[in-house]
DNA sequence: GTCTATAGTAAGATAGAC
DNA sequence: GTCTATCTTACTATAGAC
């Protein structure tokens, strides 16, 4: 993990924490420069096109980090063992940090520009494509073991939003081994039905 | 449908459209009471504690209907075809209209009161009970019939998240009529393993 | 009920001194 | 590089006329 205690870096790092917990618009440059303790001048030094410029700069520091997830999978044996694997590194990596990522990458999505949504596209492309992977290993239909995947994802995506963002887990008692234990279960039979 | 003619039913629904839009704090009471045709006196009149007023009256108004996921599934006589059914109406629900409302609470949900939270957790509940009560009809274990129905739950709104709010469906082939069929596959194998 | 007018505040951004 | 000072614009909200 890279030190991160040049201005530049600092500013960066205050608007993402700002952004995420009250949201792009919400969030003005006087409060970022208050948090880094400069003015609003020394942050227009470091971002000549202001906000915009330094929303920028967030989405390209401080992507949501899906790699966590793959952890440790390649040990896995069978698809039963893999969906397992993933389980517990889902666990630990629904947490207030990245679902916070989510969340905000999710809400400002739709006024983001074609570049910015390209980088959020190809980084959660580059995650599936590596867990597709380690579903072929057991899945011999290529096509099949894709829509296996990726159906982890909406159902890991889901509950990370349900469970933690809307704060269900409060509400209900539905547990990410809960999850696990009902995909592990049930993925591996769609195999032998092929 | 009513038919929300008054002044004051077209400023929530006005007010609900550039939410949803641009987000609660990117939308100005100017904005509001320009898209209504009246000036923000007016719109004070209405609401006595401005901003904040409007906000409630949408989320009473305007909350995500989930209900028609669950349209003529009685009709179901399997696991399997209980999926299939609502399989079908998913892909009749993830549109614009409601996934802008998913996106929208999950977006100001952090900014919500406590009454606010609790009026979208009832909802979700309401929602999950029902889609239980189906799933029971299949599986006699009840707390494992209310994983599954989670499950289902978790994988939808993961898709639609993905594939619809962060436009995945773009870039990669993967529809609801798939993930149904996953689902359709794997999930009834869960009960013969209990 | 709806308007005009305006108060008071905070926003994004820049010029120029150091 | 960072500051002070300032411009312009936009915001929420209210008072008072009609």
């Amino acid at each position: 993990m890279s030190e991160r205690t040049n201005r530049r870096e600092l500013i960066v790092d205050a608007a993402a924490a700002l952004f995420k917990e009250q949201g792009y618009t919400a969030t003005s440059i006087r409060q970022i420069a208050d948090q880094v303790g400069c003015t609003e001048a020394a942050l227009y030094y470091h971002f000549k096109d202001g906000k915009r410029a330094l929303l920028q700069a967030v989405l390209e520091d401080h992507a949501p980090s899906l790699m966590a997830i793959l952890q440790g999978c390649e040990a896995a044996e069978s698809l039963h063992e893999l969906i397992i694997c993933i389980g517990k590194n889902l666990s630990r990596a629904v947490n207030k940090e990245n679902l916070d990522n989510f969340r905000w990458i999710l809400a400002e999505f739709p006024r983001m520009s074609a570049e910015e949504r390209a980088a959020v596209h190809s980084k959660h492309l580059e995650f599936e494509q590596l867990l597709a992977v380690q579903v072929e290993r057991f899945v011999e239909d290529s096509a099949l073991a894709r829509k296996i995947a990726w159906t982890m994802v909406c159902a890991g995506f889901g509950f990370g939003q349900l469970f933690f963002n809307l704060e269900m887990d409060k509400l209900v008692d539905f547990t990410p081994k809960d999850l696990t234990e009902v995909m592990a279960m049930a993925l591996p039979a769609v195999i032998n039905m092929c």
